[in-house]
DNA sequence: GCGACAG
DNA sequence: ATCTTGTCGC
């Protein structure tokens, strides 16, 4: 057994990982929130993404993830791993991760390969308590792990450029005023993310930190991992993997 | 109290 | 997330 499966096996063995009810979910968000960490993040020294998705039908009666490991040189797959299961936790926003990292840690537990970075398809600290999805896995497991989502949860910005590559910040709070210089030059700016254009004249993502990674390194590798489409590589292989997983469990079940 | 609300 | 036809554009 890898080391990343037995520390996925301790995980999800621990009960206090898993609260049933949102008031003791938001309660454990804050005890973790406190162990993310920002490291550096040497894109150049990556070799291996996984990407990563969960999909779900909607009367919840079935629940499916996959990881799939990319050379981001030739953003060619390398490894690809799909589980089904079901939900033991609803779907309320802000609270994801209580729903999503089991079937996602029992795929990853399933990986023969170990990846340098993982990429989730949702928030890290771009959250109401700084611990999305991407920073509660990377916390669980202490893996250093990106965030890249397809539409805003928390936070206020302004417009990026219509150029693929530019980019405006992520800023905490949830008024109406938008981080302009004067804004982020101002004493306080609490930058949580950042939001990215990957394709010209498409909307952007939403970039932010899950667990050892910084902001920087994590904006230039979705954006390398990006060169097509507007969602990175990995995570649009996840998504299309789980979703036929799904379906092709669904049939089989009849 | 009201509006917002990742996937 | 999922359910889905046609349609606009490179």
């Amino acid at each position: 057994m890898s080391e990343i499966a037995e520390r996925v096996a301790r995980v999800l063995d621990d009960p206090e990982n898993w609260p049933d009810d949102p008031k003791e979910a938001v309660a454990r968000q804050r005890v973790l929130a406190d162990r993310v960490r920002v490291e550096p993040l040497d894109v150049d020294a990556v070799r291996l993404v996984a990407g990563l998705d969960v999909s779900y039908a909607t009367d919840n009666s079935a629940l499916s993830a996959a990881a799939v490991i990319l050379d981001v040189q030739t953003l060619e797959v390398v490894e690809s791993v799909a589980i089904s299961s079901e939900p033991t936790f609803p779907y309320i926003s802000g609270l994801f991760g209580f729903r999503e990292l089991p079937p996602v840690l029992e795929a990853l537990g399933a990986l023969r390969t170990t990846p340098d970075v993982y990429l989730c398809d949702g928030f890290g600290m771009a959250h109401p308590r700084r611990f999305g999805v991407a920073s509660h896995l990377g916390v669980l497991l202490d893996l250093p792990v990106v965030g890249s989502a397809k539409s805003v949860l928390y936070g206020k910005h302004s417009v990026p450029g219509n150029e693929r590559g530019s980019w405006t910040p992520m800023v905490a709070g949830r008024s109406e005023v938008v981080p302009d210089s004067p804004a982020l030059a101002r004493e306080g700016a609490e930058v949580i993310g950042r939001v990215l254009r990957t394709r010209a004249g498409v909307k952007p993502v939403y970039v932010s930190v899950g667990h050892r990674v910084d902001l920087e390194g994590s904006a230039e590798l979705v954006l390398r991992l990006s060169p097509k489409y507007r969602v990175p590589e990995p995570v649009r292989h996840a998504d299309r993997l789980c979703g036929e997983h799904r379906k092709a469990v669904l049939a089989a079940k009849g």
